[in-house]
DNA sequence: AAGCTTCTTGGTCAAATGACCAAGAGCCTG
DNA sequence: CAGGCTCTTGGTCATTTGACCAAGAAGCTT
């Protein structure tokens, strides 16, 4: 992406694989691209002929992780018909990226603020290619009758992305809990809510019940800044 | 925290409030102690004789806000006595922080992988109280019979967390949703779950119904809302 | 006003960093 | 096997960085 080299011999993943590594541990902003270099097994020089700076770096990885996410995403739900079980492949499909080990995905969340100007551009073009795969997923359910017809797609994507994502932040490698089953614990709180069984509503709707109370005393931020 | 000065005459919040700024709008570990000092208006020498090293900054600073959050969230549910409207309204402090333009929580989210070693405890110690006062809360919720019985609740508070947290990653100024109305609405997803009410289960147990999923009797969907 | 403490000034310093390059090695193709 | 690629070597270079400090100003207490 960075060069476009009649024909290029060398392995990019092997240097963006890394890139990555180093970028997950130490952060963007703090890494050297002579760690990377060093993690790449190279010296600076070379890995300055393959990447001209230190952005190229991070704009091909976050490039990278992206497309893969998605393509995996893709793979998984693509021979279920069932609404709700596409819904589930994909959160577990995510999941499973996200905790795979593969430091893509760390990299992405924390560091795409990092770009500036048409890197971050081409990046936040990618992302929304993402949230339009879900956004899909979604619609789809409702569509059918499975989910509520009066949900706020978007902001129902945000909510259980932002939840997912929240996972890398948290997770051990020595959780018992494996990426599906957390993935499917998460479709079911999403599916069915926390509500009990006795408590649902009945013939009301839900939008009312969730607006109905009175705002209660609004107090504003404290510790009086700027 | 930093230093324990007999009697300190400066304002901390100043220094504090630049650093959040500066860290928010740069990253921690591009931030650089110059910057810093001229945004809180001094020289570098003065920074560091209040803050020998840009970690002890960064410190103090996600101190300061793990505080803030945990009153603010405490301060937002002390008055109501009902479990559901006590997450809500705990909901909706932790989005009215996160989006009142306070930097310092922006900084908390990005930023709190950079302390190393004592201070990294510090923080984590703060962290797990706010963590606490968000399982007591839905243990509350569970006990008194509104939500079911068989939640986990640490997946479900680290659900939630994650949830809100990621609103500081895409909500622009711009937005018309308030940061109530988005807490209000992820309260009743949370709440009530997707699923359309013709679709409830009866009487198993959601537990199960997560696992073994099909496809429920067909009928037209009924609410709407708004 | 003396005396003490708090804070600022205006620097220094060694180390690090991102970017860069001339020369050469290695390898493929014709 | 020669020519032309791709890639590596082993540096340089101007800046920037975090940390530090001696000396003096400012403010509070008595």
């Amino acid at each position: 992406m960075t060069k476009s080299l009649a024909r290029r011999t060398f392995d990019e993943d092997v240097v963006l694989d890394a890139a990555a590594h180093v970028f997950r541990k130490r952060g963007y902003g703090a890494a050297t691209v002579r760690e990377v270099a060093q993690a790449a097994g190279m010296l600076p020089g070379s890995l300055h002929y393959r990447y001209p700076s230190k952005e190229a770096l991070l704009l091909d990885l976050m490039e990278r992780a992206l497309t893969r996410v998605l393509e995996l995403g893709r793979a998984a739900v693509e021979h279920a018909p069932d609404p709700a079980e596409r819904l589930r492949l994909g959160l577990r499909a995510h999941l499973e990226a996200l905790l795979s080990g593969d430091d893509d995905f760390y990299v992405l969340l924390y560091d795409w603020r990092s770009l500036r100007g048409p890197s971050m551009q081409a990046v936040l073009r990618l992302r929304s290619r993402y949230e339009a795969f879900w956004d899909d997923l979604l619609w789809e359910a409702v569509r059918s009758g499975w989910a509520r017809p009066n949900l706020d797609v978007e902001l129902l994507r945000q909510f259980g992305i932002g939840a997912m994502n929240w996972v890398a932040q948290w997770r051990h490698e020595s959780d018992p809990r494996t990426p599906a089953e957390i993935a499917d614990t998460f479709w079911s709180y999403l599916a069915f809510g926390l509500l009990a069984e006795d408590k649902r509503p009945g013939k009301k709707t839900f939008g009312q019940m969730a607006k109905r109370r009175k705002a209660g005393p609004k107090r504003p931020a404290k510790g009086g800044r700027k």
